[in-house]
RNA sequence: GGCGGCGUAGCUCAGCGGUAGAGCAGGGGAAUCAUAAUCCCUUGGUCGGCGGUUCAAAUCCGUCCGCCGCUACCA
C-alpha cells in the first residue's frame, strides 16, 4: 500500500514571534507526515513562512529594518522553533524566495488567461493613520457624524484600483465539492460553517493592493502587488516547482493534507479551491482546521503577557512531553486549554507511570532474569493471544484514525493497550513465575517486549526521540521500526542494552502557591 | 439578527431508541518486578429545564435557559 503523501503546515506570518499555537498545527502536521512514513508512504512535507503584505512593511520599518532583513530574522526564528520541536519537514518554503515569486506568478497568469481575473476598484473605510481598511462593522460614528476606525483614526470611503478573481462563479462548483468530497474539510463541525458561509452567496475577491510594495509584483502591472490570500496559498504549489510541470516534487500534487489553524480555514477551503479551479489544477484531498490553546484558562494575548514560546515549555518539560500533551489533551480539532498542573498530570501519570514504568518493570525483569537477552517465543495461553492480538490491529486502527485525523482518538489506542499490559503483568506476575515455572517467566516477559514494540514503534511519530531510546532498548535496530518490520518478530538471545528510564517523573523542583 | 454546535459523575469527555460509560480525582483492598509506579474492587449522575412522539428517550420532535462557533478581504 505504498503511494505518495503530501502534507503541509500553514505558512506563518513572521509579522510576531512564534508562539505555542504554531508548535501546535506543526506538530500535528509532523505527526501525520512520521505516521505515513512509517506506513512506507513516499511523503513530502512542507513547511514555511509567509513574510508579505503592509503589516511586515511597518513592523520592519518600526524595528528599523529593511522588510528583507527584518523577514529574515523572523523567518529563521519560525525555522528554529520547528527545528526545536523536531518537525521533519522536507522543505522550508519562504514567500520571498526567487522560486516562490515566480510560481506566484504564473499562477496568476494561468488564472488570469482563464478570463477569472479583471481590473476594478476595491473601496471601502480606510483610515490614513493606520493604513487599512476596516469593515462597516467595525466603524463606529461619533456624536459629530465623524467616522472612526476602532484604533480611533478617523476614516474615509476610499477606492483604490484593484485586480479581482471571480470567485462569484465559483459557488456552485465549491458546494457541488463540499457535497462530493465531505471529507474535503475537517472537522465536520467546521465544515457546516463553510457550506453555509457560501450558501450566503461569494463576492469577488480582491486580489492585489497599490497602497504598499511589500509583495509579489502583479504580471504585467508594475503598479500592483498581490494581496495575500493569492500569494500565500500559492506556497503549497510553488515549493514543489510549479509551474515546471516536469519538475520531480510535482509528482507529490495533489496535496493529501493541508493542516491550518481555524482562523484560516475559510481561504484554504473556498479561495484555494477556487483559485485552483480556475488555474485547472487538482484540487488537494482534504483541509483539516485546528482549535487555539488558551493558558492557564486564559486567552492567549500579548497585553496579558501569557503568550507561549514552545521553547520555554520544551525547556522545563523537555519535547516529547510537550508534543504528547499537546496531541493528547482534548480532542484534535476543538479548543484547550494547557496549564502547568495539567501537563504536569499527563506527563506523570500517562508517560511516568502508566507507559515508562511498564516499560522499566519489564525490561529490568529481562536483565536480571533472563541474562538479558530477549527471550524466545513460546506456546502461548490464551492471556497471551488476547493482548498480542490487541497490539497487532493497532497499527491499522491507527491508519484508520490518522486518515481522518483523530490525532487523539488514536492515542487513546495505544493507551488502551498500554493499560492492558499493565494489567498483564500484574496477573502473569512473572517475578513470582522466577521461582516455579522460569520458562513461563521468560514467556511472558517476550509477550510484553513485543507488545512494548508495537507500543514503541507506533508512537514514533508523537515521541519520536523517547521513541526512538524505547526500540533500542528494546532491541529493535534501526531497519525493524516501520509497521512493515512488525511482521517479523525480532530475533530470540538479542543482547539488550541495560535499561534506563525513558520518562521520568516531574518534581515541582519548589513547592509553589497553588494555582 | 441569521445559520450551526454544545450543555451526561468533582474534572475532561464518550455514548445518540432498549434497564447510565471511560480516563483523571475520591474511598477500600492486594501485590512488591518497577520511576512509592502497578493491579483489583468501589463512592458518585432524576444525562440543562419543561412539554411531546414511542411499548421504550441522554438518544427523536417542540420550546425555554445557558455557553460557544461562523456570518469575506483581519492569518
Amino acid at each position: 500500500m505504498t503511494g505518495r503523501f503530501y502534507v503541509t503546515t500553514p505558512i506563518y506570518y513572521v509579522n510576531g514571534a512564534p508562539h505555542i499555537g504554531h508548535a501546535y498545527t506543526s506538530i500535528a502536521a509532523d505527526i501525520v507526515a512520521r505516521f505515513n512514513r512509517l506506513a512506507g508512504k513516499d511523503v513530502f512535507f512542507l513547511t514555511g513562512t509567509d513574510e508579505h503584505g503592509q503589516k511586515v512593511e511597518q513592523a520592519a520599518q518600526a524595528a528599523g529594518e529593511e522588510p528583507q532583513a527584518f523577514t529574515d530574522r523572523i523567518s529563521a526564528d519560525f525555522r528554529a522553533v520547528a527545528d526545536a520541536m523536531d518537525i521533519s519537514y522536507d522543505d522550508f518554503i519562504r514567500t520571498t524566495d526567487p522560486r516562490h515569486k515566480a510560481g506566484a506568478q504564473a499562477l496568476w497568469e494561468k488564472v488570469a488567461a482563464n478570463g477569472d481575473i479583471y481590473l476594478g476598484a476595491y473601496e471601502g473605510w480606510y483610515a490614513l493613520r493606520d493604513e487599512a481598511f476596516y469593515g462597516e462593522d467595525e466603524i463606529t460614528t461619533r456624536a459629530d457624524g465623524t467616522k472612526v476606525a476602532p484604533s480611533g483614526a478617523p476614516v474615509e470611503w476610499m477606492r483604490e484600483p484593484s485586480y479581482f478573481f471571480r470567485l462569484s462563479a465559483y459557488q456552485d462548483r465549491l458546494l457541488e465539492l463540499y457535497e462530493t468530497h465531505p471529507e474535503f474539510i475537517g472537522p465536520a463541525g467546521r465544515r457546516n460553517e463553510i457550506v453555509s458561509f457560501v450558501k450566503q452567496g461569494l463576492r469577488d475577491l480582491s486580489v492585489s493592493r497599490t497602497s504598499f510594495r511589500w509583495g509579489v509584483p502583479v504580471p504585467g502591472d508594475a503598479d500592483h502587488v498581490m494581496y495575500v490570500w493569492f500569494d500565500a496559498l500559492a506556497n503549497y504549489l510553488t515549493a514543489l516547482g510549479y509551474p515546471d510541470a516536469n519538475a520531480p516534487r510535482m509528482a507529490f500534487w495533489p496535496a493529501s493534507l493541508h493542516m491550518v489553524g481555524k482562523d484560516i480555514a475559510r481561504f484554504h477551503t473556498v479561495y484555494w479551491p477556487a483559485f485552483l479551479m480556475a488555474a485547472g489544477i487538482d484540487l488537494p484531498h482534504m483541509v483539516f482546521s485546528n482549535g487555539w490553546w488558551t493558558v492557564e484558562g486564559e486567552k492567549m494575548s500579548k497585553s496579558l503577557g501569557n503568550v507561549i514560546d514552545p521553547r520555554d515549555l520544551v525547556a522545563e518539560f523537555g519535547l516529547d512531553p510537550v508534543r504528547f500533551f499537546l496531541m493528547r489533551e482534548v480532542p484534535f480539532g476543538g479548543d484547550s486549554d494547557v496549564s502547568r498542573r495539567s501537563l504536569i498530570n499527563r506527563m506523570n501519570v500517562e508517560l511516568a507511570n502508566d507507559l515508562g514504568n511498564l516499560g522499566q518493570r519489564t525490561l529490568s525483569l529481562i536483565a536480571r532474569n533472563c541474562g538479558g537477552a530477549l527471550p524466545a517465543q513460546a506456546a502461548r495461553t490464551e492471556a497471551d493471544n488476547h493482548l498480542l492480538g490487541q497490539a497487532a490491529i493497532l497499527p491499522d486502527v491507527m491508519t484508520q484514525q490518522i486518515g481522518r485525523v483523530a490525532l487523539t482518538d488514536a492515542l487513546e489506542e495505544v493507551w488502551k493497550l498500554i493499560r492492558a499490559c499493565n494489567a498483564y503483568i500484574d496477573h502473569q506476575a512473572p517475578w513470582a513465575l522466577k521461582k516455579t515455572d522460569p520458562e513461563r517467566m521468560a514467556a511472558v516477559l517476550r509477550v510484553l517486549a513485543d507488545a512494548l514494540r508495537v507500543i514503541a514503534t507506533v508512537l514514533q511519530p508523537y515521541m519520536p526521540g523517547s521513541m526512538d531510546r524505547m526500540l533500542t532498548q528494546l532491541g529493535a535496530e534501526a531497519g525493524e521500526r516501520s509497521f512493515a518490520a512488525l511482521e517479523t518478530p525480532l530475533p530470540a538471545g538479542r543482547i539488550l542494552p541495560k535499561p534506563e528510564g525513558i520518562f521520568p517523573r516531574f518534581v515541582e523542583p519548589e513547592i509553589g502557591d497553588a494555582k
